[in-house]
DNA sequence: CATTTATATACGTTGATGCATATATATGTT
DNA sequence: AACATATATATGCATCAACGTATATAAATG
């Protein structure tokens, strides 16, 4: 799961994940939306398939390619295990706020 | 938010906010739990502190390090904004389901 | 079957990043 | 003030990953 953030973190495989989000896309569109050259496409497509992340779908010479859900559930539930830090801190806060009024 | 995602994303960095979201700890405990040296920790812990994903209090000679909460629940949003994606996968079932149940 | 379109791969270069070693700074103790 | 402890920074080196160019494969079309 921590190599999976990996993958998403280099700049143009979180680009190319967030034209996925919205839909499918084939290899040329992406290259269209993207900055980067056809083969760079074509690979960072290759690293995320390896990772996972992504999956393929032929059309004629054309490959759709679309998100894969289960990675991005876990890592949605990973970042969920942060949300602990901010309610303890809210705590913090609370016991705080019932702290000054025994003092008053 | 993208590049917070590019700080968490190195292993070094991941181990170290995996302990820090348990306790705060000063960079010797970080040392010995981890399996890299004083100045790299100290390196990582910089990096971390400059991207706003760490804070520091001092106590004495030692600095101990703690989580920032912000970026986390930005974080955490952001890989909600996925479930989209799982949804839509189960409306799709839902209403394949359906289809058989007319076909019956 | 030759050509066009769509995508993938190979290769060499370059820039970024992490590490180890050495050294600097800061605080505490005697 | 001298020394010890805790942490930070500087530097040189090695590795890795991304890029661009060129080329290969695959499918459609005339």
């Amino acid at each position: 799961m921590q190599s999976t953030l990996f993958t998403i973190a280099e700049p143009n495989r979180f680009n190319i994940i967030e034209l996925l989000k919205k839909k499918p896309r084939s290899v040329n569109e992406l290259v269209k939306e993207l900055n980067i050259g056809q083969p760079q496409v074509s690979r960072h497509l290759r690293i995320l398939s390896e990772a996972g992340l992504v999956r393929v779908n032929r059309k004629a010479q054309q490959r759709i390619y679309s998100l894969e859900p289960k990675p991005f559930q876990e890592l949605d539930a990973w970042f969920d295990s942060f949300s602990q830090l901010w309610e303890e801190r809210l705590d913090q806060f609370e016991s705080y706020l019932s702290n000054l009024e025994r003092k008053e």
